[in-house]
DNA sequence: CGGTCTACCTGAAAGC
DNA sequence: TGCTTTCAGGTAGACC
């Protein structure tokens, strides 16, 4: 599921209400994730205070008062962060849970076992995190270093914002509404969108990047918030999860195809993105 | 090395 | 209705 705007939303929700708070137990469902969970370096964030919740791409990492030690999230396709004031039984699919000090807790839900629990060394990195490249709205990028950024790619431009080593944070459902926006074909090989194309694009990104957050995220299918909320941005998709559906192009008359891209579907319009 | 494809896993929806 | 197939907001690693 989730791609920046779900995960900046995650984050934002954990900001007001598990800041501050104090780890005092951490019970393990489940080791069976991408990264085996490990119990032990879960334990120890026992008795350690959130000091602050960052994002990384779509990593969400979390701080500890007075320690080097970092808890990484990432949701992957399926994961769910759930705060609970009031701690209800163990429910299917829940991975683990940090209970706070004030008797509420944080479970991490993942029925697809593709997500991430782990515990890193702020000192020393693991280089699925230092691989990840900034997000479009940190200061590297610019319509100068976005374009010599495409222009070193021979791959579709769809492929090139998927990779979360070039750039981070766009996944399958904004790099369609992107392109859309842009009205660059998902096929078009980066190295031949030209300058005013990639000046374009980078703003579109940012601009439904936002859309994404102030709606709190697409829901479209596993997506959930913190409080087990739904998000708002599938009210506002032009392009995915539309196909056969009317192209929303100006005065186009066209229906919205799907196709696989790198074995990921891609929501187009053959008229209004034609290259 | 760069581009492309596959596996990982479960469940909902679509197809028959 | 019920069984089978397809598909899903991601990403590392294998394979040319």
């Amino acid at each position: 599921m989730p791609e920046l705007p779900e995960v900046e939303t995650v984050k934002n929700q954990l900001c007001k209400i598990v800041l501050n708070k104090k780890i005092a137990s951490v019970d393990v469902f489940s080791t069976n994730l991408k990264i085996p969970v490990n119990p032990d370096n879960l334990q120890k964030l026992v008795e350690k205070q959130i000091s602050a919740i960052q994002r990384k791409g779509k990593y969400l990492l979390f701080r500890f008062v007075g320690s080097n030690l970092g808890l990484v999230v990432h949701l992957a396709m399926a994961g769910k962060l759930i705060f609970q004031k009031h701690p209800q039984a163990v429910a299917t699919h829940e991975i683990c849970r940090f209970a706070f000090a004030d008797g509420s807790s944080l479970s991490y839900f993942d029925h697809r076992h593709f997500g991430v629990v782990d515990v890193v060394d702020f000192n020393h990195l693991p280089k699925y995190l230092t691989n990840v490249a900034p997000d479009p709205f940190e200061e590297a990028w610019n319509a100068d270093t976005f374009y010599q950024a495409l222009q070193k790619k021979a791959a579709p431009i769809k492929s090139v914002l998927l990779d979360q080593h070039i750039i981070s944070g766009i996944g399958n459902i904004y790099a369609c509404e992107a392109l859309f926006m842009s009205q660059i074909n998902p096929w078009t090989s980066a190295k031949n969108v030209t300058k005013d194309q990639a000046s374009v694009l980078l703003e579109n990104i940012k601009e439904v990047l936002k859309l994404g957050i102030s709606t709190g995220g697409a829901s479209f299918r596993d997506y959930q918030q913190l409080d087990g909320g739904v998000g708002n941005f599938q009210s506002f998709n032009k392009v995915y999860s539309r196909a056969g559906k009317k192209c929303l192009g100006l005065a186009c008359i066209e229906i919205i195809t799907v196709q696989k891209l790198g074995g990921r579907s891609t929501y187009f319009c053959i008229v209004c993105q034609k290259k």
